[in-house]
DNA sequence: ACAACGTATCGATCAACTTCGATGGATTCT
DNA sequence: AGAATCCATCGAAGTTGATCGATACGTTGT
């Protein structure tokens, strides 16, 4: 490892406050959701299905982007397996609307990062 | 590329409602954005910084993680980058701290994406 | 039953990301 | 000046992710 450290730290320091990481599952969550948004592609391809009135047809989707079918399938699937969207059926058709439990994560998201929980430290 | 839709539509089909996509200056920001926060040890980098009432040095970073230094300096990177986190030197030693204006476009990220008729704008 | 269609999954390929050791720049101490 | 310290950058190795063609599955039409 390093060193780090050895030298006087300057005024005011230093013992940190302890922050207790996430639990497994919350960070798994939180790391889906926000590499679900980090595609500028599927960003897009949520715009697209929250500007319908009603819930948008794959094969709609399809025909907006110069991407092929296997490749907008996959995005649909990581956006739901988000929480962003939800998924119906019609006879062959497949269709997705925004979820609004996915996007009322995602408002909550700033000041569930930001909010100071000082518990216990903890020492990986 | 697919046929595609040679089949009748079902009931109350279809022309979609027209989204014009982002410019790509916004894409690229909510893609530096959203992939900064899609990482487990930058989500718990973010939230150490956060607990804390002033600057972090990066040295006290680096010992709370098990991670090698350049690993800690290149995450703290992204998240500069991508507006979270704000830098600050004094002598040998490098403060980061949690930048107010990141988190304001978080916050605003939801409406943003999910807003049809409402150009998203995000400060820089 | 059979063919046609819409969608999801599979396997492969190429790019991007995470991580590390090594190195270099800047600052402080002796 | 020289050594030590903190941190960023570089280059490489292994892993993950985006994309596509091929294919399989379920549904619809003939």
């Amino acid at each position: 490892m390093f060193p780090m450290t050895t030298r006087a730290r300057p005024e005011g320091c230093c013992p940190l406050q302890g922050v207790s990481p996430l639990p497994n599952r919350e960070q798994e969550r939180w790391a889906r959701l926000f590499k679900a948004l980090g595609d500028p592609t599927r960003i897009e391809i949520l715009r697209l299905i929250a500007a319908q009135p009603g819930p948008t047809c794959v094969c709609d989707i399809v025909d907006r982007f110069e991407l092929a079918q296997p490749t907008i399938s996959h995005h649909l699937k990581l956006l739901r397996e988000a929480g962003l969207l939800s998924q119906s059926r019609i006879g062959i058709w497949s269709y997705y609307k925004i979820d609004g439990a996915g996007f009322e994560a995602l408002r909550g998201a700033a000041p569930a990062l930001l909010s100071a929980s000082r518990r216990a430290r903890v020492r990986a």
